[in-house]
DNA sequence: TGTACATCAGTGAACGCGCGTTCACTGATGTAC
DNA sequence: TGTACATCAGTGAACGCGCGTTCACTGATGTAC
């Protein structure tokens, strides 16, 4: 057969989300070039002719997921703005699904021993978030140290995320959140005597 | 030949050293038993008479790293105090050097995704990191709000840490550490007003 | 309008390779007699 | 004291398997004439 004007980006894409998926699911190194064809509706030979290797995939991937985040980081702040953010990105929902969630904290890790190129793409948007969430800080937080500010609430999100997500039990993993949210609302100087439940939200 | 007593638990410490350096410098699943055994000095095949799998190693291997990282929290905490500890975990030769640090933060994603018995063994490990934590916050902070406290400080310097490995530049990647020290001492209630370069510090 | 050819996204067999794991074996030494 | 045997940590060949990557091929359709 021959494809529609378009076909190739879309199946592009198509690989994209199956890897976004797959990796954050699984890991990147665990998942295999065949298996993530195949989730696609794909046969594994035709993957060189989108991608010249399974690093440019995942470089490619990460660009993917960051476009994504960015977009629905943006429409979240506006609705709920960063409180409202904190507490959505702390979730339950968040930590039991890492595969529809943050890439960021399902890979960091595992991230930090790719390639210079591949740490440069997950940066870009680290520094991306950075930004969002310094422009979104209360006006009393020092203009001097928002930017501080801001790298210093991911990271507590990141981290807590993270805890969350090797957590034994409901309770410990409930208390990483909890504890996540009440410090990164504290460091954004909101609430710094807020209740330490994070209250139900849904999607 | 015929081995001294002690001689095959020797061994496996030493095996458990090798794969303690190895899993933090390469993460775990692009590490192979052979590899791992050469490390150490020994062939592959016999690995099997240490450990069941390599699952099973992995979870001794967290034990191994816990006890030791444990060992050296308290003996830090008691001769630099918890500011000392942030520091310290937060500098750049903890960031350059995964393989001599700090277990969790090099390979939390990846283990998100393993066997409930390995994330206990993890789990384990954190909790008691809270607790001596907790234990070390200053009088200010109030008694209900203590391991919540506790639970965001090391959230917050394990994503410091790991967002400061990804980091493409050194500018990024000390700002993620001085981010994360300002941030995890606010937390804490020591030296709100600090400036936000982290001394120099030397091990 | 009809025919021959070019295009090119996708197919699937095959490649060399390293993985985790198994197992028959080695050989130095302790023990039984 | 001397000899035969048991022990057992470690050896290294071999297993089946799935990996990333390559490449000759397919076949539906657009294009040239």
């Amino acid at each position: 057969m021959r494809y529609d004007k378009g076909h190739k980006e879309n199946t592009r894409r198509h690989i994209l989300e199956a890897a976004s998926t797959r990796f954050r699911r699984d890991g990147i190194e665990a998942v295999g070039v065949a298996e993530l064809m195949s989730d696609a509706g794909l046969t594994h030979g035709g993957f060189y002719s989108h991608f010249s290797s399974k690093e440019d995939l995942v470089r490619a991937t990460i660009e993917h997921a960051a476009d994504g985040a960015r977009a629905r980081f943006r429409e979240l702040m506006n609705d709920a703005g960063l409180e409202g953010w904190i507490r959505r990105y702390l979730r339950p929902e968040h930590r039991d699904h890492p595969e529809r969630g943050c890439l960021g904290a399902a890979l960091v890790s595992e991230l930090s021993r790719h390639s210079a190129t591949t740490k440069a793409a997950v940066s870009q948007w680290t520094v991306k978030v950075f930004d969002d969430v310094a422009a979104h800080l209360p006006s009393t937080i020092p203009r001097q140290k928002r930017r501080m500010v801001a790298v210093g609430i991911f990271s507590t999100m990141i981290g807590a995320l993270q805890l969350a997500r090797v957590a034994p039990d409901a309770k410990t993993a409930d208390e990483a959140l909890e504890s996540g949210i009440a410090c990164a609302l504290q460091l954004a100087g909101l609430k710094p005597q807020s209740r330490l439940q994070p209250k139900a939200r849904t999607s």
